[in-house]
DNA sequence: TATATACCCGATAATGTCAATAGGAAAACT
DNA sequence: AGTTTTCCTATTGACATTATCGGGTATATA
């Protein structure tokens, strides 16, 4: 049972986004170095994410994506699916035909797959963006505004 | 989020021994051939849950696996386990040292996995082998004693 | 004791997926 | 124009999955 780390990244870059964006769009480049993810993958990770409608972009020059939701109507689960593709653990969960068991009665063992992919999905969807965006705050005494135009936005690791 | 196929069989596998075993061991060749799956691959899958006690054997002629545990006692979250080593998606759920997020306080993202792994088990441990077996049961009949001792004892692909 | 049966267990090959990089085209700002 | 930035595809290396194979060991039965 794994879950890539484009998952864990995305859902970092889009933290990142809401902490830190404030209106205006931010450019992978910035999300990058800020979360320490590899500027390349990342930019694969958001364009996933747009083509998934999570974020909207500002093409050219001081462009850069924005947030494509209200943070509370972006939920964990949607990162994923946005990501991952879908979020059942074996194939023929989404798709009948898949389903190579052997087993009469259509695939008993199937079932078990759909009742624990139903049970991840719904603990991911009750996961909002803004949820994960006050916590932040609430544990990093907010955000300062004078941090805002510099290169090294998130504050550094402390381990 | 993906499982592999070994958890799958190994449930099929574990579900024909609760369904036809009746106290006597069963071969994995029986076993492996019932469910329509390699023979040498479902021995790797079954040598492994005895390692996780999930089965006992007998070894030699007339000898086979049987199971660990009553069919009450043994959740789909223990094969997974057994099988899959653990059910975390994501490695830094498991052990904190091999979080590599950049976040400040610890990792906020981690706890976002840390809830969705604990909803994975959660679900897989509430759904027990006796669950399975009496639903298959349910749905195909009973199973007939006559057939036990024939080669082809699990029903025929109705697909 | 001989023999067949069946688990034990490591090695390894084929295949597939993931993580990451690279590079160029299109768009927009200065 | 020239620079910045998104857009989008292709490729590569590393790693994991999915098996298969073959010999070894234990045990029941004749």
């Amino acid at each position: 049972m794994k879950l890539s780390t484009k998952s864990r990244y995305a859902l970092e870059g889009l933290l990142y986004l809401a902490v830190y964006s404030q209106g205006r769009p931010l450019s992978v480049k910035e999300i990058a170095e800020g979360t320490s993810i590899s500027t390349a993958y990342m930019e694969q990770i958001f364009f996933n994410m747009r083509k998934a409608g999570l974020v909207s972009t500002v093409r050219g020059a001081k462009g850069g994506f924005m947030l494509g939701h209200q943070e509370k109507d972006i939920t964990v689960g949607m990162i994923i699916r946005a990501i991952e593709g879908s979020m059942v653990p074996v194939k023929c969960v989404a798709s009948l035909s898949d389903c190579s068991s052997h087993m009469r009665s259509g695939c008993l063992s199937r079932r078990v797959w759909v009742r624990i992919s139903n049970a991840i999905s719904e603990s991911a969807d009750r996961l909002t963006l803004e949820d994960l965006k006050n916590k932040f705050i609430a544990e990093n005494g907010g955000v300062e505004n004078e941090n805002f135009d510099q290169g090294q936005v998130w504050p550094a690791r402390t381990d």
